[in-house]
DNA sequence: GTCTATAAATAGATAGAC
DNA sequence: GTCTATCTATTTATAGAC
């Protein structure tokens, strides 16, 4: 046998065996932030934390994000990834409300599940970093997009309040991603995850007034 | 004059000065630290930056309160204490949807002042502080009884949906507090703070479903 | 790339003079 | 009661050996 050919064969398999092992690294890295951001916020979560939950060292995590900010945005990219992954599956296949109605259930077992990053509050040191990530920005502008032509699509058809500007039905539906009450309601101890996801999905299309 | 006549007057007016003195101080204590609060959250608020907005030392502050988390804990009494006085003002006036309606109004108004104390997120160390807390826990419950009767009536009137558990109302009213929404309306430019209630008011009575 | 060890900055909280 | 100065713990981030 040639070494040659034995390395020219081998090479790419094992560069590429060794990014998959990176790749799964990263991937447990933003899963444990994830977890993190969705459990205390981005300002109660340390790094030191992160790297415990990886199994890793702190200096380690730093040679794969230059920064807590970088993590976090990291973290943000995914879900969004996440989330426009689900939403293309419900696309074309239902009528637009019910989309709408599809990807506010999502987000809520998402945040149910405890996998829903928090989003940055106001002043946060976050936010300047996210609105600089062009990977985040980009994403979010796709959602945004896909959301927003549901919208109208279901205020076209009279199913969704066509007197309200499509920017407040968008801003409401993501803050569906962060609303306290699913969290409030466990906490009961009263309802099960389904139960609060109806009764979520209720208040919000419905509203809280008689009909 | 007999001196001793002097003092048993003068004795009282001036501890009342003095008091008086000692609450307009912890007031604007109170204030900087409601305004921190809503600014950027109970983790990102440090105790520098409220003894700064003062205009004291911190070791000052400390002579106040005893702790970071008492800090936080009093802003949130005190806000607490504003609205049971707004709701006060309320009470007998009205039907009771719209002063279910007036109450979050109240909300956020208050919040789009920059006024409204952020809610702790589920971990944070200010949770297990407030849980503890008895002049926090029992205003907290007066006004959730008052909002609660409110909300039975307006049930019984047929004017708020019946078929929705009083609790899950009561914690979507609360969850107003800290709704996003108008902020994220607010930074569009598009909105009047007036405009951004009424939207508000609208997507959560009447929801986002044509009606 | 991972580790241990440590730097550098900042947090909450306190000592002690006045 | 207020101040300056400081303590102690924790945080983000890095250096340098392997």
């Amino acid at each position: 046998m040639n070494s040659s050919v034995l390395k020219s064969a081998a090479a790419p398999a094992r560069r590429s065996f060794r990014e998959q092992m990176h790749l799964a690294r990263e991937d447990a890295i933003v899963q444990a932030v994830n977890r993190l951001l969705a459990e205390k916020g981005f300002e109660a979560m340390t790094v030191d934390e992160v790297a415990a939950e990886v199994g890793i060292a702190k200096a380690s995590l730093y040679r794969h994000f230059p920064s807590k900010e970088d993590l976090a945005a990291e973290a943000m990219v995914r879900t969004l990834e996440r989330a426009q992954a689900f939403l293309d599956t419900l696309d074309a296949t239902l009528p637009p409300l019910q989309r709408l109605q599809g990807a506010v259930r999502w987000m809520l077992q998402v945040q149910l599940q405890g996998e829903m990053p928090a989003l940055p509050s106001a002043n946060s040191s976050l936010r300047a970093t996210l609105m600089a990530h062009r990977g985040y920005m980009d994403r979010l502008m796709a959602v945004s997009e896909t959301l927003g032509g549901w919208i109208e699509a279901a205020q076209a058809e009279g199913l969704l309040d066509a007197t309200l500007p499509p920017i407040v039905v968008l801003y409401t539906l993501y803050a569906r991603a962060c609303d306290p009450v699913p969290g409030f309601l466990r906490s009961t101890g009263e309802y099960s995850d389904e139960q609060i996801i109806e009764l979520l999905l209720r208040t919000c299309f419905q509203g809280l007034a008689a009909r």
